[in-house]
DNA sequence: CTCCCGATAT
DNA sequence: ATATCAGGAG
């Protein structure tokens, strides 16, 4: 009975892999630790808006310690614009601070281990250990968890429920690329407001199709 | 469950 | 004015 389901997500796959081959995360970083760091920053803000931030922040800081080392109401200031600044500065500053005690300033490639972490959720240590580890893992945002209901893939908010469903319809080599699929196509087809359904290589698969125009 | 909270599109 | 943006903690 799941057979069907894993043909109905892997084709979903195929078509979405044809409509972006060279998708790929849309933050900007150039090491683990700036990935968990972009990433804590992303709740609830736009990628554009944390690429835009850390542009000018990881020049500034560039290891655990210099975070660390700050006050926080200066890196208040520097994080402002992604909203939620103080909630993500007590976080990062907490989590840099763990990343010193218990790993000597080395970001874990460990999902267990970064969920742990302060600030750090399955989401969050999900793209960390997918993208910066090559470790297969799902990542659930806000696009992941409205197209997965709007496809069928399931019918539930709780996104960890969501994550395991993912991880039982497609194989594990699929699973980091298909979470950038999802959300690359959440962002420029399928809003959350007013989804372009006339335009979506998906239409005629999804079962959304015809409630939406 | 509520709170954190700015930027942007509609 | 309001919904929404690669969430997590208490």
């Amino acid at each position: 009975m799941n057979k069907k389901q894993k043909a109905y997500a892997e084709k979903i796959n195929e078509l979405l892999k044809a409509e972006y081959p060279e998708v790929k995360i849309a933050l900007e970083y150039s090491n683990p630790f700036e990935l968990l760091i972009a990433t804590i920053l992303s709740a609830q803000c736009t990628d554009a808006r944390v690429n835009i931030v850390t542009k000018e922040l990881f020049k500034k800081y560039k290891t655990p310690k210099s975070f660390i080392d700050i006050e926080i109401e200066e890196l208040e200031k520097d994080i402002f614009s992604t909203g939620f600044y103080k909630q993500k500065a007590k976080s990062i500053k907490n989590c840099c601070s763990e990343l010193m005690s218990k790993y000597r300033g080395e970001v874990p490639a460990d999902f267990d281990k970064l969920k742990e972490l302060p600030g750090v959720g399955r989401k969050t240590a999900s793209v960390v250990v997918g993208n910066g580890f090559g470790i297969p893992a799902v990542a659930v945002d806000t696009h992941v968890k409205r197209i997965s209901n709007l496809l069928g893939f399931i019918s539930s908010d709780d996104a960890e429920k969501i994550e395991f469903r993912i991880k039982e319809l497609l194989p594990p080599s699929e699973w980091v690329r298909f979470s950038h699929l999802i959300a690359t196509h959440g962002r420029n087809v399928c809003f959350a407001r007013k989804p372009k359904c006339n335009e979506c290589v998906l239409s005629k698969l999804c079962p959304s199709y015809k409630k939406q125009n």
